[in-house]
DNA sequence: AGCACGCCGACT
DNA sequence: GTCGGCGTGCTC
């Protein structure tokens, strides 16, 4: 009998020996099979890998090679599908395929600590029922049935973008093509993305509460590590049908994947912001067509990478146009110009509708997408204003907890009494932040009861179910808050919704500004009057005459898209083009552009056909967490050329003679902001 | 990523 | 004379 060698997928980082795939000696009676966990020693250490391959060779010199010590085999072996998948992540993305592949498994499930696992496995493999109620299925209107219809019309796998505003009943469309999925073969299994889970409470329960015979289980970051191997466990075996999670879930080892939903498909937090900087929404495209199965997007306001795939046939429009919930109108988009205005807080206008909101019994909403008191505090005297003293960017001023606080790196300082410059004791806070309006609305409506929501008061998914269930219990009269209030949320006694500082976004110079300002109105507007109330919404803009209030008044994303499309075709910007950034760090912004130089050189000598290099830049935020950062911008005309072109670049990188020493860098393929 | 090895500064 | 700083290199 002759010896058996098996590759296995290790975590190691970047292109370290093929990916991080190194080949271990199979003992004579080992039954490891492919897509098998094992733990293999690692220089002084023991680790878990994961069996990609078994052969009779290997090329590895005899002394180096040793051998498998552990088998897994009380866990089934990872399938094919799943391990063909991260291939192709790790190759899209040009990262390795034995960190992508360990990345993805629940770190429970990455520790070689054996004995935790025979302990925990029977309590792993039991997860509690969750029903409460039984919520019968509503009949569904023409248009839902349409897009319900579409979705299965073709066998096999098809995208479809599912288009309506908020209230217009794209949940229950999901959940009927859940249901109809679920009914066809016991096995079959189905994969809803969602943004972030805490966030969207009433949506997870929607699904419980209809597929109570079924086990749903959740992923997200808010779960112990148990509870994630729990939920892991569960979908790899087959015992959940239903996985409703972040994006990581894209990753999940399934049974039998038969539908993908993407809820929200636009949502930036899609997009992972390091390590592995995947597109949760592309690869569930990606997956849905390994599994030939129906893959479903959903949103009022689609990404413009979806709607252009939509405007060249792809993916199939299914439009609700109608919003579902009877009796509730669309509500009226109202602009305020305060561009002469005092800087103060509130319109008049806008205080008046407050007052008549109020005295009417209805909640009010008012929007401000910063946290913290004001963004920054300078001295009126020279001018000085409060820095990090590890990133490049300003300190927000938090009353609540009296310091000046880093939002980019969480670093606190106290609050100066002079200024440290010139020694001048007035100091002011500059601008606005959620707090300074809850300030604002205890002096000018002390009667109402204020909540403020936003993450520094609201961390964990049980705060935020608390918060929004004193809402909904109308405990509250006013609700401040950021993003957070925006995402998911039916306030059925919301009359009023206020939008202040909207056009902060407006001057920035990313080209997605707009259409991300677009999405969170079109979010935010969405939360009023949703059940038998005519909703109202003002917004405070110092540019009113911007058209994306035009569109936006009209209601008229479609006009929206088309007319940024336009843009983005004229400009040769994405989606008509396709990106990648070189991101590179190290202790002095010198060295950091001394390198992504020398890495544009490399590049320009690889004379790759349709490849646009441009020149190296320091980051938008330079300093961060004390790493002087930059970047280098590559485009083409063509993903498959351009990730040619990235294989070489990264290969040439990794094996660049006399290398740069102290810098730390980086591909992102498809960089959502720049 | 870890972890070890290795060659230069301040200390029991 | 050692402890330890983190630069460099390796892990089947």
């Amino acid at each position: 009998m002759s010896e058996r060698y098996a590759q296995i997928l290790l975590d190691l980082p970047g292109m370290v020996a093929g990916g991080g795939v190194f080949d271990y000696r199979l003992p004579e009676d080992c039954v490891a099979q492919v897509g098998h966990r094992v733990v293999v020693p690692l220089g002084p250490r023991k680790v878990v890998g994961i069996v990609a391959g078994i052969s009779d060779t290997t090329e590895v010199p005899a002394n180096k090679v040793r051998g498998v010590q552990h088998v897994f085999d009380d866990v089934r072996p990872l399938s094919l599908e799943w391990l063909r998948f991260i291939g192709f992540a790790a190759d899209y993305y040009v990262r390795g395929v034995g960190e992508t592949a360990l990345g993805a498994l629940p770190q429970f499930f990455r520790t070689p600590a054996r004995a935790r696992y025979d302990a925990s496995m029977r309590s792993l493999r039991t997860i509690k029922s969750r029903a409460v109620r039984a919520v019968p299925a509503p009949e569904l209107n023409q248009e839902q049935k349409a897009a319900l219809e579409r979705i299965f019309e073709h066998p096999g796998f098809s995208v479809s973008m599912l288009f309506g505003v908020t209230g217009s009943g794209k949940t229950e469309v999901y959940l009927h093509a859940i249901e109809r999925v679920l009914a066809k073969d016991p096995a079959n299994q189905v994969l809803m993305l969602v943004p972030e889970i805490n966030l969207t409470p009433q949506l997870e329960a929607r699904v419980r509460g209809r597929f109570q015979d079924e086990t749903v289980v959740t992923m997200h970051s808010d779960l112990t590590p148990v509870q994630r191997a729990r939920s892991w466990l569960a979908v790899h075996e087959g015992r959940a049908r239903i996985l409703v999670g972040t994006r990581l879930s894209v990753f999940a080892s399934f049974h039998k994947l038969a539908l993908v939903l993407v809820d929200e498909e636009h949502d930036p937090s899609y997009k992972a912001g390091e390590g592995l900087r995947f597109s949760a929404r592309d690869l569930a495209v990606k997956r849905s067509q390994d599994n030939s199965v129906p893959c479903v997007l959903g949103s009022a306001t689609p990404s413009l990478e979806t709607w252009a795939q939509v405007k060249r046939g792809a993916y199939a429009l299914l439009a609700l146009r109608h919003r579902a919930v009877q009796s509730a109108r669309l509500p009226r988009l109202e602009l305020v110009d305060v561009s002469r205005a005092r800087p103060s807080v509130f319109a008049p206008q806008v205080k008046q509708a407050v007052d008549e909101a109020l005295s009417r019994g209805e909640q009010v909403l008012v929007f401000i997408n910063r946290r913290g008191y004001a963004p920054v505090i300078s001295c009126t005297a020279c001018g000085w204003v409060s820095r990090c003293l590890h990133c490049s960017g300003f300190t927000v001023f938090h009353k609540t907890s009296a310091s000046l606080v880093c939002h980019h790196c969480g670093s606190t300082y106290r609050v100066p009494e002079h200024c440290p410059s010139c020694g001048n004791a007035e100091l002011v806070a500059v601008g606005v932040g959620t707090q300074r309006i809850e300030e604002a609305i205890a002096h000018y409506w002390p009667e109402a009861r204020v909540l403020r929501i936003d993450r520094d008061n609201v961390r964990t998914k049980n705060a935020a179910e608390a918060a929004f269930e004193s809402v909904h219990a109308g405990e509250v009269d006013i609700v401040v808050g950021t993003q957070m209030i925006a995402k998911g949320h039916d306030f059925k006694r919301v009359g009023l919704v206020v939008v202040l500082n909207a056009d902060a976004q407006l001057v920035s110079h990313d080209v997605r500004a707009e259409e991300r300002l677009f999405a969170t109105l079109m979010q935010v507007a969405g939360r009023a009057g949703r059940d038998k109330l005519e909703g109202r919404v003002m917004v405070q803009t110092r540019f009113p005459g911007h058209p994306i209030y035009e569109d936006m008044k009209a209601n008229d994303y479609e006009r929206f898209a088309e007319r940024l499309l336009q843009g983005r075709r004229e400009a040769m910007a994405p989606p008509f083009t396709h990106q990648a950034l070189l991101l590179a760090q190290s202790s002095s912004l010198e060295r950091t552009l001394g390198f992504l130089k020398r890495a544009q050189a490399i590049a320009m000598a690889l004379d790759a056909p349709d490849v646009f290099v441009y020149d190296p830049v320091p980051m938008q935020l330079m300093r961060l967490k004390d790493a002087e950062r930059g970047q280098l911008l590559i485009e083409s005309s063509s993903r498959a050329r351009r990730h040619a072109f990235l294989k070489a670049w990264n290969e040439a990188l990794l094996t660049m003679p006399d290398p740069v020493s102290g810098v730390a860098w980086t591909i992102e393929v498809d960089p959502a902001q720049l």
